[in-house]
DNA sequence: CGCCATTTTGAGTAAACTCAATTTATGTGG
DNA sequence: CCACATAAATTGAGTTTACTCAAAATGGCG
């Protein structure tokens, strides 16, 4: 086992390998950086709405989210982050940052300081391409977001969000006979579709009652993919930049673009 | 007047310059980047969902969105752009882009190939910077979108809308006498706000009985800046990454940051 | 067991939608 | 310049979706 698989950033290797041959100035100048890894617990907010980012993080384990709240209370999650996520590239080079980023789960987390990572980007403009990737990856996913806030039902962006879910976390090797983690309440639920936790409790129902689903104990679990797909017109190649390296993260083997058909026949 | 002012990429070196001290090579790399300049008509798609990204462009004149939809029809637009904007940078370095790019009205836009704008970024890591800050900077405007779309009612939503589109405009320039092109249909503010059209109508209605706003002839007119921004709780703020250099866009005192006292008062 | 957070349910309300008709621009050809 | 066609804005009436408030049930945990 080579240093790669070691070093928090070796994800960022990967993903350059995911590109092209690597050069070994290219793979020494991301394991030189520093990086320092924190724990956090649940619901533990890592930066604020407003701060300035010193640190760029990218996810080890867990799950985090990006959110944002208005001067009434009201909340809107904005992005939800897994492992191989740099949640605050979004904010980086920014004045101020205009969302907050906290933990759902336990959550372990690698910390790099901004400069050394901006300065180390302008000296090797493939890794700059690989920030880049995945700036432009995460804004996918916020306009697919948009686009169910916007024209969705609520029963669809439901369906919806789970499906997108599920893809990410099978892509992280997360789903076992169409069981994965989902591991907020329905609340937490509401502030990503805009809805209230009543309502989303009256979808969930309807999801439960026409055998698509089950939730319990946080755990989702997906009797039927193929209908579930079908309601909320689920199209996962919208994940596909995002996912690109997702499946060469936990596995050496490579396993192609996101095989949905084994999933649908599997459910 | 120097060529910087000619070249459709002079923006470009002029973003570079409110950064810090620019290299003659620097101003060079840009200035020498080819960019064929195109009016395309109101309500013309440049590209279409799906496409694969080819020419990056620059918005010259006019207003342009990005929109998506679903396969019953409904549409989502996802952003604005005016003069300044680089639209499609949102899809540099994907496989296909997931949006839409059209004009509103008629429009001038420069393009530039692909893959010279990233060997010269390549090339030029302050470049690159320059063109990672146009992209958080739009990412910041689709974050308070999302705000609005799942938080805010429909009456702040379309205030807060008006009071973004103003203050863009006004850092263009374009505002006179608190008055402001609006350049769509009350079916395309549906679709920028998830509404739809009976009900913007609607609330349109509620703000011009209040005093606060007029609408004729494409034109936007504030009567009350002060109560439209306290009805919406609007803050400028999110719009300064954004902005920062679009108002040295189009003259050459320095204005600093958002003089939005200074529109209060003559409004 | 008792506490707390979460989920679930009910009943009434409000926000936003649908459908359709009417009025008001906008534009075009004669 | 008017007649006509077309698109957009406006209004009304009825419906649906989602919200609010409150209570009851459930589940995890010390």
């Amino acid at each position: 086992m080579n240093m790669t698989d070691d070093h928090p950033l070796g994800l960022l290797v990967r993903k350059l390998e995911s590109m092209g041959p690597v050069t070994g100035d290219e793979r020494r100048a991301i394991l030189d950086l520093p990086a320092s890894v924190r724990v956090f617990p649940p619901r533990y907010d890592i930066f604020h709405e407003g701060d300035r980012l010193s640190q760029c993080c990218v996810v080890l384990n867990g799950w985090l989210w990006c959110h944002r709240s208005l001067s009434s209370g009201k909340r809107q999650i904005i992005s939800l982050h897994m492992a191989g996520d740099l949640p605050d590239l979004q904010g980086l080079e920014l004045p101020a940052i205009d969302y907050s980023l906290g933990t759902i789960t336990e959550s372990t987390v690698s910390f790099t300081p901004c400069e050394r990572l901006l300065e180390t980007a302008a000296t090797h403009p493939r890794i700059a391409k690989a920030l880049w990737q995945f700036l432009v990856g995460d804004a996918v996913v916020i306009r697919e977001w948009m686009l169910s806030l916007g024209r969705r039902s609520a029963l669809e962006h439901l369906a919806h969000l789970l499906c997108e879910i599920c893809v990410r976390q099978h892509s992280l090797k997360m789903v076992h006979d169409c069981r994965c983690e989902l591991p907020f309440s329905q609340q937490d639920t509401a502030d990503i579709l805009g809805l209230t936790n009543v309502h989303v409790n009256r979808m969930a129902r309807i999801l439960k009652q026409r055998g698509l689903i089950t939730l319990d104990d946080k755990m989702l679990f997906i009797h039927n993919w193929q209908n579930l797909v079908r309601l909320c017109e689920f199209d996962a190649s919208y994940l596909e930049p995002k996912l690109k390296f997702a499946s060469m993260l936990r596995c050496t083997q490579e396993n192609g673009p996101l095989h949905l058909d084994r999933q649908v026949q599997s459910c």
